[in-house]
DNA sequence: AGACTTTTGCTGGTTGACTGACGAAAGTTA
DNA sequence: TAACTTTCGTCAGTCAACCAGCAAAAGTCT
């Protein structure tokens, strides 16, 4: 019952590879003795389980154990200015249940968070698993979150919640750790996850109505001194000295590039556009004025991109957010002004990519974002021994798997180790 | 013997005040005869000494332990492209002994590096403290470098650098760890260890012939991808559009807010200015001309600063290079940029301030570089145990109030072994 | 000088973690 | 089925780290 290092171990696991008990003691340098005490822990918490036998060579088979990522649950919310997103994950980052819904974050904390609250309690009710197999809960907010505290300040678009204490009230339901980020930020967290996971220095940037992104750098996220690291939608551009922006300022690059920005040009040729959603559509029908406006807005993003270039060196830029769906045009304009611009030794290794996630980025970062916190070696001994009433509650679909986890390693592989 | 968790103890002692075994007991929560069992270690390092004791409170004055900077010393380098900077530092990164000379970078590797070794070398000598004393070395170079591997990586203005590997050839001279990296991030890390030492996300912006930063985030110093993180001066600002750089791009801030720029708008002038000290001289003098441009170049810089600044989200900006030394007026031009464009929250905590470590800041960076390296936890029991052939050798200043210990004792052993 | 107070170094004793070895378990091969 | 091979679980033994208590040391106070 001395789990002291069991942290080690997990880390090495949860990369998603079985491996025996030979292969840890090779890995850990540990005897196998050790490792097998610091296993039965984990096997106790059932956060690693046995997979099939290694082939024999001979004699008896070794067994192979693997993380199992459905030994407990996240919970993590993705919420929006207008819609929300709830989703139960596994301890991978992988979404079992997910509901979006419309929900305007102006309703105030107390009713999305109790709406959020609600729909997580359906979602376990669906999946026929208790609450206290949540060990974590992960919420993106559209708007700077202080990320030690959990609360939001000074939002802009998010009246009553400034200063609201968001963990406080969550954990009136669910008694577990509670952690707060930015929306953009959360969606840097959730594309490395799934697509980059050894990527240190990258960029997410969302474009959609607003302009924000998240920065990971030298492989943690910044949040900067009050939380706002990231916040480029209102940085200056060029060549538009008039043009108003709704935060008061002119010239933000948000007023410009943003959907808003760009679907009142088009309306200017005469077209019909609202939403970035009618943007991307005009694109997608291959509008020639529509193409040229969103690449044209890639161009003015790859402006001020190319000082972030400068400014932090990453290796991967990824472009996300409603409009980035309207095929390549948007990373065409953008890879058009950054390589245009920056240096060679900051470009030469420089991939500048469109998201190929999706929307359950946000609940997939929120996820990871709580994941990481809850799994963390010095924490690993506050997780409480779960007592499933019924036995083995987790023999379910992916337990099915469990002898057979092959088909279950690429989607495993993709967790950030 | 076993001073596995020393190196905490020595993270607390570091920030230099005394403390007496019950205070480190009390901070670590351990107990007093562990407290003893590891700090025999570090005495035995000669890292920990006592101090003059506490005053008592009725009965024996408990005996007071502070770091010894003096027990081992730091090679540090700060080598620029015409002239180069070299030191011998103490554990605390106090200068012990300095030189500067006339040195340009273009004479290659080899002879800079020797005459780096060769400047050291007197140093020991009139400190008289063998070379075995030297635990780390510490360099910055003026271009970008790899820091895992300490190569320069394609510097612009360093011929016969490129992938040169320079801990290798230091090391023939001295066998010890050798961290190299960029000369401003460098000069960033000297100015926080000396005067913002809890300052975790800050920018240091050099502003002489040409202008560049050092990004610390999160606590530690950004990198980036391929070692260029804060590589500003070729950033492009706007109304600058047929300027012509030397990186033959156009419109780069270095062309415009560079001390070659000011100097050349000032000569139209009428002037007589060619180098950033002409320019400071001439802004000393009270020159309305001179003190309009570089507050200008202020304003130019702030714009970029100002991208930073929503970016990456520091609480603290500090501007160095020779051009600061122009009194308040660069620095004015700076904060009447960023303070105008920027979101209050991002601007609200800000504070932009002029160095005031000196042309020292290289130098004092380098050490803490190397310094951070070599007492890191995990590398304590890497530390050898110095023999000092004529008994105390570090007798001046700081440990005059040392209690004569049993040295003789340890120099037998250690001559015995 | 002597009593008192507090710290310090030292010495078992306890705890916890890891190793090594051995027999049982679980396969394969003849 | 029996013999062989390899892994697994267990258990005593070892070792390092830490604590508690004690006597000596080093002060102060009367």
């Amino acid at each position: 019952m001395h789990n002291g290092g069991a942290g080690e171990l997990l880390r090495i696991l949860r990369d998603g590879r079985p491996r025996t008990r030979a292969d840890l003691a090779g890995i850990t340098g540990l005897g196998r003795a050790a490792i097998s005490s610091r296993l039965e822990a984990l096997l106790e918490l059932d956060l690693v389980v046995p997979v099939s036998d290694a082939a024999s060579t001979g004699g008896r088979p070794s067994a192979r154990l693997a993380f199992n990522p459905g030994a407990r649950l996240v919970a993590a919310a993705d919420v929006g200015a207008t819609h929300a997103t709830v989703a139960l994950t596994d301890l991978s980052g992988r979404i079992l249940l997910q509901t979006t819904e419309r929900l305007e974050i102006s309703c105030g904390p107390e009713f999305v968070l109790d709406w959020l609250a609600m729909t997580l309690q359906g979602h376990l009710k669906t999946e026929k698993r208790p609450a206290t197999d949540i060990i974590a809960v992960g919420i993106g907010l559209p708007g700077p979150v202080e990320h030690s505290t959990g609360k939001p300040t000074s939002p802009p678009i998010m009246p009553g919640w400034d200063g609201f204490n968001v963990p406080a009230y969550v954990q009136r339901t669910f008694d577990v750790p509670v952690l707060v980020d930015n929306d953009v930020n959360i969606m840097a967290l959730g594309e490395r996850a799934t697509r980059w996971p050894n990527e240190d220095n990258m960029i997410f940037l969302k474009v959609a109505t607003g302009i924000g992104s998240g920065v990971i750098s030298g492989g943690i996220l910044q949040r900067g001194a009050a939380g706002v690291a990231g916040d480029v939608g209102h940085i200056a551009v060029s060549n538009a000295a008039g043009i108003q922006c709704r935060c008061g300022k002119s010239a933000c690059l948000e007023a410009i590039a943003g959907a808003p920005a760009i679907a009142a040009q088009l309306r200017e040729n005469g077209l019909e556009a609202t939403t970035a959603n009618d943007i991307v559509s005009l694109v997608r029908s291959g509008d020639l004025n529509a193409i040229q406006a969103v690449r044209q807005a890639g161009r003015v993003i790859g402006e001020m991109l190319n000082m972030c270039v400068s400014f932090i060196n990453p290796a991967l830029i990824v472009v996300g957010g409603s409009l980035a769906q309207s095929g390549e045009h948007l990373i065409a304009g953008i890879r058009e002004a950054v390589y245009a611009r920056s240096t060679p030794l900051a470009t030469q290794h420089l991939n500048i990519t469109q998201s190929k996630t999706g929307p359950e980025a946000g609940v997939v970062g929120a996820s990871i974002l709580a994941i990481e916190y809850a799994l963390a070696p010095e924490r690993l001994n506050d997780l409480p021994t779960t007592l499933h009433p019924g036995g083995h509650l987790n023999t379910d679909l992916q337990n099915v798997e469990r002898v057979a986890p092959a088909s279950q390693s690429s989607l495993r592989d993709s967790v950030a180790s």
